[in-house]
RNA sequence: GGUCGCGUAGCUCAGCUGGAUAGAGCAUCUGCCUUCUAAGCAGACGGUCACAGGUUCGAAUCCUGUCGCGAUCACCA
């Protein structure tokens, strides 16, 4: 039992044995820095109870808690606040306890409670970009969140690997490429990417002359000779032409091989992949049962709706006239697919950007209507979009912040301070890379994660991401402060005195709110798994951390003369370096020994 | 136009399942490295929480409306 729960049943008690009346719940809060204490009661709630003045109600309340509760050593009342005090005992028997505690805040996961996550699912016709980065984060860390909660979780993406957008950059190699292949400096994403440049200039080009001879613009995009040839070519994809289907193979895999080195740079990864070339034709039987039990009705022409205006949406087409899926079609089959694959998946997440809320709402509710338990734990994780201050980033017109660009400058950045702060003598070379990839990561990290997932950023990559303050660095420089005392210490087998004694009691300020802050970690990762954000976790560690760099320059550590305070601070800052460790990995950021 | 989301300090953001005097970072300004890593610490400056109503003992937080920004409303994905 956590000392709120103890704290709200003797408040109950209290109000019981004072006032004769039951209490159905107890509202706390901790308690403001600038008052004394560390829990506060809030005792207006209870007026609705207890008749009387606020003030004088939470003096009766805090002496009964002050003699019955051994954790309590005194209280104030400020207005209707009861801010209650507890024992410097209390705070070191909880620290105690975390000594013994491996992975403290992470819960075991389950091995039958399944989710599955979903991110990334590019297209297969161009490089990953900033906006992938988004969905690339987001999603890794929900689903390490997710595990840390206690879940077993499946991360997986769907790689729209089929479709025009994929000829349109296979119709352009057949035109200019001239056998081009990857190499060393062009990866393989880079080169189809290019090619699908090429293509929307080639048709640009077209729709121009079109437009010059007297055709009506739109007829004129409709019309262009080469858009013709790449539904021609995606007609001969799906009648598995020989010549295209090796032709899509090759450039796929081009594809892949690129996308790996930028999943393996970024530090993501997936247990399960799924390819739209695979799934595309999922659903129809689907939408044949549902017919059937009338979930779905079929108008004159053939095609099959489904009416959701009761739900306050509208009709939604889910079979065309010719018989042919659509998007929709495809992604309740997929859904589908993935619970018979691993049918201990008792819900799914969902990470796509905010222009699909819509799509997403009638995807749940489908699903929902079809029947299936599952359906009930579905989840969109939306984001909103990165956008440049020229507006949004488009692949097509080459407004795009590169994925792998992007790391590399933040990488390049770090050198750069660390350079400037020259306190890496003895490293080798490669480590020295590794701790800069390290920190730029972690800067990009952090500066992606910590803001709410729905609100969009501006990226302006004119102004580089900070190193400084609220950021990724801040919190790994705190790691290595650290690492470097315990290095100086390497006393951690003394542990502290179970029982405050006059050696080590009082406990400083600094160190009571680091231990409170400690007690925080595992219900923050247990907020961050059910409202799917890794910002609460930013946030959590940036406390954290900014607590210990005050703690640090306030309080000598290895200076204390008391032996017993010694080990007792340096247990703390040890503890407080493994929590930041935990929590940054949740984040997918790696802590590093100096910097 | 309908629907959804967002609007908090000069800038970037916390706080939003209602509680005390709305918090950080950046930027600007003051101090602090011959003592554990100054990517740090201590402090100053900076607010009509878009606006107007409502609910409540209490509203940045919940409800309604207005304005601004964005997304979406295909037999595209």
């Amino acid at each position: 039992m956590n000392i709120q729960e103890v704290l709200s049943t003797k408040v109950k008690e209290a109000v019981t044995s004072i006032f004769s009346v039951s209490l159905p719940e107890v509202e706390f809060q901790p308690t403001r820095k600038d008052f004394e204490g560390d829990i506060t009661v809030v005792v207006f709630p209870m007026l609705r109870h207890i008749k009387g003045n606020p003030a004088v109600i939470g003096e009766q309340i805090g002496s009964y808690l002050k003699r019955e509760v051994a954790e309590v050593v005194d209280f104030n009342v400020v207005k209707g606040f009861l801010n209650v005090v507890l024992t410097d005992a209390f705070y070191l028997d909880f620290f105690e306890s975390t000594l013994a505690t491996s992975n403290f805040g992470y819960v075991v996961p389950s091995d039958t409670d399944a989710i599955m996550v979903e991110y990334s699912s590019p297209n297969t016709n161009k490089p990953l970009h900033l906006g992938h980065i988004r969905n690339n984060l987001l999603g890794y860390s929900v689903a390490e969140i997710l595990k840390a909660s206690g879940k077993k979780v499946y991360k997986t993406q769907i790689i729209n690997d089929r479709g025009i957008h994929i000829c349109k950059s296979m119709l352009a190699y057949v035109k200019e490429g001239k056998e081009e292949e990857p190499t060393d400096i062009l990866k393989g994403d880079k080169l189809v990417g290019n090619y699908y440049v090429a293509f929307d200039q080639m048709y640009k080009a077209e729709i121009a002359t079109l437009v010059a001879n007297g055709v009506d613009q739109k007829e004129a995009e409709k019309k262009a000779p080469i858009l013709l040839e790449a539904q021609e070519m995606l007609r001969k994809w799906e009648a598995g032409d020989e010549k295209v289907v090796a032709l899509w193979k090759k450039m796929n895999t081009w594809v892949y091989d690129g996308f790996d080195i930028t999943y393996k740079n970024l530090g993501v990864n997936f247990d399960k992949l799924y390819y739209e070339s695979n799934t595309y034709l999922l659903g129809k039987d689907v939408v044949a049962d549902g017919l059937k039990r009338g979930v779905f009705f079929e108008k004159e022409d053939g095609s099959v709706w489904i009416d959701l205006t009761e739900d306050g949406l509208d009709e939604k087409i889910v079979l065309r006239s010719d018989g042919t899926s659509v998007y929709m079609t495809q992604d309740f089959g997929t859904a589908i697919q993935r619970v018979k694959d691993y049918p201990d998946i008792s819900g799914m997440v969902y990470t796509v950007g905010n222009e699909q809320d819509y799509h997403f709402k009638v995807l749940f509710l489908i699903l929902k209507k079809l029947g299936f338990a599952w359906a009930e734990n579905l989840n969109h994780l939306s984001y909103g979009m990165v956008d440049l201050p020229s507006g949004k980033m488009k692949s097509r017109e080459g407004t795009v912040v590169d994925a792998d660009d992007l790391m590399m400058e933040m990488t390049a950045t770090a050198e750069k301070i660390s350079n400037e702060l020259g306190k890496l003598e003895g490293y080798s070379e490669e480590e020295k890379q590794d701790l800069y990839n390290m920190i730029g990561l972690g800067a990009l990290k952090y500066y992606i994660l910590k803001v709410d997932p729905k609100k969009r950023i501006l990226f302006n990559p004119e102004e580089s991401v900070d190193f400084q303050g609220n950021t990724g660095p801040f919190i790994q420089y705190t790691y290595a402060r650290i690492q470097s005392i315990l290095r100086k210490a390497a006393t951690t087998n003394v542990r502290i005195p179970k029982t405050v004694n006059d050696t080590i009691a009082p406990l400083h300020g600094k160190e009571k709110e680091l231990i409170k802050q400690i007690q925080l970690f595992p219900e923050t990762i247990q907020q961050a798994a059910t409202n799917h954000s890794p910002a609460l976790i930013a946030n959590y560690t940036y406390d954290l951390v900014k607590e210990f760099n005050s703690f640090y320059q306030n309080v000598s550590i290895l200076g204390e003369t008391n032996e017993e305070k010694k080990v007792f601070r340096v247990q703390l800052s040890k503890k407080v370096g493994e929590v930041i460790q935990s929590a940054l990995l949740l984040l997918g950021i790696h802590v590093p020994e100096r910097m």
